[in-house]
DNA sequence: CACCATGGTCCGACAATCCCGAACTATCGC
DNA sequence: GCGATAGTTCGGGATTGTCGGACCATGGTG
């Protein structure tokens, strides 16, 4: 189960995790690894192509928001919570808190 | 003091908010708007230019993150504070407090 | 092993967006 | 009116995002 390259805990930064999550897919995508620890890149339901969400779920593991690693022909994906709140406490849970009663995708990026 | 338009509390969105605050200079913005409410566009110490300004407030503006009144030839703002804790409990706190000890401007969009 | 199916990545092209200088507008003070 | 000040708008070059299709690696089957 080889870890996909990921940024150390102390070299977040703020900006970086925002900017991960303030798309609609990508915020969709953290509520999955949420609700699915270890889940694998494709998601149901979602009307995104492979590639996309490739960029992604890329986007989330270098802002630090997500661990990937591999695993037979699949990547699976853990959202990093404890650094998350380590480093950014209560920042994770009150976003993800807030994004839970979110009508996700209603908001389209320009 | 004429209003400039802005999203109403119960139309905003948290990926538009969370776009707009993932970008150093606009998570610096709001600090100094935090810091000094009604203040004008114009802001001292940061290298960038009139026209980037401009834009990136108007991002923050249409997020609803800010409020912004025509007074005279500028044009004061204000953090939208209690319609931001009413929408997004717990948020904006969150992440002011967490930015406040951020060394700003470290981290440059891509 | 050969072969195929599967899960993802890479590449390239087009589209959308961002950045910022220069020109412009609006307002204030004199 | 005139100049100065505070911002906006416009346009173009650079950057970034999207996504189809080719590609790669792995696992399963015969």
């Amino acid at each position: 189960m080889r870890l996909l390259p990921e940024p150390a805990p102390e070299s977040l930064t703020l900006p970086s995790v925002l900017y991960a999550l303030g798309d609609p897919v990508r915020l969709e995508l953290v509520q999955r690894a949420l609700a699915s620890p270890g889940l694998t890149c494709a998601v149901e339901g979602m009307d995104v192509p492979k590639s996309t969400l490739t960029s992604h779920w890329r986007v989330l593991r270098e802002a630090g928001v997500v661990r990937m690693a591999v695993d037979g022909r699949c990547r699976r994906i853990w959202l990093r919570t404890d650094e998350l709140n380590d480093r950014f406490p209560g920042l994770l849970d009150s976003i993800l808190r807030l994004s839970a009663d979110e009508p996700s995708l209603t908001w389209t990026p320009n």
